[in-house]
DNA sequence: GGAACGTTATGCGGTTTTGGTATAACGCAT
DNA sequence: ATGCGTTATACCAAAACCGCATAACGTTCC
């Protein structure tokens, strides 16, 4: 190492675009995920740290650039209501998981150790 | 390709972080490589289509944060002015260039192509 | 020596985007 | 019917953004 550290730190990260928008990414992806676990939007919000507008924002416009829904939801009934994932967005997940965790493997092992 | 193209790309990048906050990325490498071209950030952020504050803003907080100077500045003179590169500027672009070269090229082999 | 010029540097309103709170709608359970 | 917790939306405040305007500066030209 010829480099001494300068505290510089290498990051990176990886989404999807549609028609160079962006569209879904490890924020949302989190956001999905705690929706499965809890059934409920406004839980996954709330653990999430965000408020329940911003997650349901989220949701709403990712549905309106993919075109299909993601998260069902019903309002009224037992427990006030509660929402679930649609098929293609669980399928959505698992692939874009596959692809973080190859995307991230490679780049932890190849630059985030790099110093500046 | 089992899959149909659904539209959705996939995109990455990459940048420099200090204390967990970003410093260095695609676009102040291109200011900073406008304005050693030019010698001018006026002309650099022109020629980006950005708002010459914007630029500015852009460099002063990078100084701030890296706490040496990118931008030697001189107000006056031959044109009105000029603005060259700073020594650890020039080595800095130099580093992430050759950074964003690896990473780009091994994105683009591996991920870039995929369709979902 | 003085005016002109184009650049850096900064201030200021108006505009748009974002965020957070408050409120309505809903439907099952009691 | 009433209560409850959720979804959904309206509304206002806060913040970021943009463009314009202005000042400071020093060489060049007259």
């Amino acid at each position: 190492m010829s480099d001494r550290d300068s505290g510089l730190r290498v990051r990176s990260k990886i989404w999807l675009e549609l028609d160079g928008k962006p569209v879904f990414g490890q924020g949302r992806e989190d956001l999905l995920r705690l929706i499965r676990e809890t059934g409920s939007i406004n839980a996954a919000a709330r653990e999430m740290g965000i408020p329940y507008r911003k997650a349901w924002s989220y949701i709403d416009a990712m549905e309106k650039r993919l075109g299909f829904p993601l998260v069902v939801r019903q309002k009224g009934g037992a427990g006030g209501g509660e929402s679930t994932l649609s098929p293609q967005a669980t399928a959505l997940l698992e692939k874009f998981h596959s692809l973080k965790k190859n995307f991230n493997g490679m780049v932890d092992r190849k630059f985030t150790r790099l110093r500046f």
